[in-house]
RNA sequence: UGGGGUGUCGCCAAGCGGCUAAGGCCCCGGAUUUUGAUUCCGGUAUCCGCAGGUUCGAAUCCUGCCACCCCAGCCA
């Protein structure tokens, strides 16, 4: 693997200059999730960010569960995000929880009110809304905004036994009604939720907001950089507010970067969620989902979504990334290691006429072309077969190189067949194709070439299979006015095809992949099982035979 | 509209005042091929959002304009 080690992304800019202004030793990142959904591939992008980061200059990443808000977050996540991490192959240095530093929010939040810096307010949340003033007026100061220190650290205090009802006060920091920042005209950083914490549990009613607890759990953890996506940029001055005020030194440092979109994709966990409880897709771990359980389901490798990753670079320009990218690292990661089966997904009938009824050949495949290292196995050849339905045509198109009447082909790793005739039922489909072998061309032992070769099952030894074929879960953005993402939802995302595969495939396990010859890559779903074989395509061959394509 | 950002090939993305503007994806040729796959060669921006300016010289500096994204949660 080549890499470009002239070129460096800003973020490693960035760093590099800290550590020769500022002398820093040790680098520390965290990835901090909220605990309230399933990671999927735009997470893996910071994963990666923050992990590779770190270990780019011998430092350390902590995992950090940003849980200061319990209405919406469970347990159930937790396992499933360290679980989502560890597959892509990331260490973390600790495991902490954000909610473990709610007793230093607390005592900071009174520092800051002993500092004339924060107050408790009683505006509601409507008022609040009235008093911040718009984009383009200033704010007004709230009316409780001159309490004294005493009154505030009373109400304080008594916000946190319980004693108040939840949305009757806030604390807020006191900075600047009229900055041209909205985030700075006096931001809440405590609310009261009388909630069971999924970490905490009833310990605590009041909770600090992300812009106040973040930086703090960032200094506490000694992380020195915090890197996020560029949503936070408008709160990077906050997030610098609360750390000078608080007196933490040293100081972490934020660094925003664009997050990651994909062509035909939602990444939004509002979205991904209508998708689940809506019906759209099975669930968090649908094969069409971005989330990692999904594509990991789908047959996706942790290198290929790291390297695609690493590819798709990291800059502050908003961007989408063609999901071909995604694709392609996959194929090229699957190419070199894959076992090449065979699987027949939409069987036809084919019969060798010049061979008897239990007469059978047996002949061998390699699991790796170029590697034979990689080992073989052997299959039966006999008067039986399958062949793909779309490999053989009455009436092909030119440039077709596949079976047609009185038309050759090889069948991969066995012998040169000639079509005799076919049959059809009432409807004109084909139900039996015919043909005869020539016993000269055995593979390996002949030169005669022909323009196609087919994969093929002997019917006497092919194992039912389901096979899941899907598509991108969204339609192309259509030019002009926006519609809800549920108008661009696929109808075809999801096809599943009844077929055969070869005998050796029983013996797959879940999650196993393997490319099946001329068809794709395919991965042994989590259903699958010895008696009721199913394999999902993570991603098809690249396809250069165009049916319609006009030939001069 | 106030503030904060971003604009380099169809899609990502290098480039940080000086040879003919990296690379990847996609696409198109051609060679090899018992996967129309892989592999291998080769091709694809006289131009860097637009307009001016500075300079011997700019995508890189300055000025103005335009477009897009983010911020008015007691979400993160």
């Amino acid at each position: 693997m080549e890499e470009n080690a002239a070129s460096k992304n800003f973020i490693e800019e960035f760093i590099e200059q800290d550590i020769a202004e500022l002398g820093l030793t040790h680098i520390r990142t965290r990835f901090p999730p909220e605990p309230n959904g399933y990671l999927h591939i735009g997470h893996a992008k910071a994963l990666f960010i923050d992990f590779s980061m770190a270990e780019r200059f011998g430092g350390t990443c902590n995992l950090r569960y940003d849980d200061t808000n319990p209405a919406k977050e469970d347990v159930e996540y937790v396992e499933a995000i360290e679980n989502d991490i560890r597959w892509l192959g990331f260490k973390w240095d600790k495991l902490c929880y954000g909610s473990d530093y709610f007793d230093q929010c607390f005592d900071l939040a009174v520092k800051l009110i002993k500092k004339g810096l924060a107050y408790v307010d009683d505006l509601t949340k409507d008022e609040v809304r009235e008093y911040r003033g718009t984009l383009t007026e200033p704010g007004r100061n709230s009316p409780y905004r001159e309490r004294s220190v005493e009154e505030n650290l009373d109400l304080f205090c008594r916000m946190r036994d319980g004693e108040f009802e939840d949305g009757a006060r806030t604390l807020r920091a006191k900075i600047d009604m009229a900055s041209s920042n909205i985030n700075m005209r006096d931001p809440a950083i405590y609310r009261i939720r009388h909630f069971t914490h999924h970490h905490t549990g009833d310990m605590w009613c009041i909770y600090p907001m992300y812009d106040f607890a973040h930086p703090i759990q960032d200094a506490i953890e000694g992380v020195t950089h915090s890197l996020c996506s560029l949503e936070y940029e408008a709160h990077r001055p906050l997030y610098d507010w609360v750390t000078e005020h608080c007196e933490f030194d040293p100081r972490p440092r934020q660094i925003e970067f664009a997050r990651l979109n994909l062509t035909n994709t939602v990444m939004s966990k509002r979205y991904l969620r209508r998708l689940v409880e809506e019906g759209y897709v099975a669930g968090w771990d649908d094969p069409r989902m971005p989330t990692l359980c999904g594509l990991r389901r789908r047959g996706y490798t942790p290198e290929a979504i790291k390297d695609f990753l690493a590819r798709a670079g990291i800059a502050k320009a908003d961007s989408v990334v063609d999901t071909a990218m995604l694709e392609h690292c996959l194929r090229e990661d699957l190419n070199v290691r894959a076992h090449r089966m065979i699987a027949v997904l939409d069987p036809l009938r084919l019969v060798v006429e010049n061979m008897q009824e239990l007469e059978f050949h047996e002949v061998e495949l390699g699991n790796l072309p170029d590697q034979p290292e990689a080992g073989t196995r052997k299959v039966r050849f006999g008067r039986e077969l399958f062949i793909e339905r779309e490999d053989f045509a009455i009436d092909p198109p030119k440039k077709y190189f596949r079976l047609k009447p009185h038309g050759e082909v090889r069948l991969k790793g066995a012998y040169i067949i000639k079509c005799t005739r076919y049959e059809t039922d009432e409807q004109g489909n084909v139900t039996t194709v015919y043909c005869t072998y020539d016993p000269e061309t055995r593979s390996g032992e002949s030169d005669r070439k022909v323009k196609g070769t087919l994969h093929w099952l002997s019917a006497a030894d092919a194992i039912p299979a389901e096979f899941r074929l899907y598509e991108p879960l969204l339609l192309d953005e259509q030019e002009g006015e926006e519609r809800d993402f549920i108008e661009r939802l696929n109808p075809d995302s999801f096809k599943s095809l009844r077929g055969y595969v070869e005998p050796a495939l029983a013996q797959a396990n879940p999650g196993d992949r393997f490319q099946f010859i001329r068809m794709g890559y395919f991965c042994a779903d989590l259903e699958h099982t010895a008696q009721r074989p199913v394999f999902n395509r993570a991603v098809g061959l690249k396809d250069s035979y165009k049916p319609g394509a006009i030939d001069n």
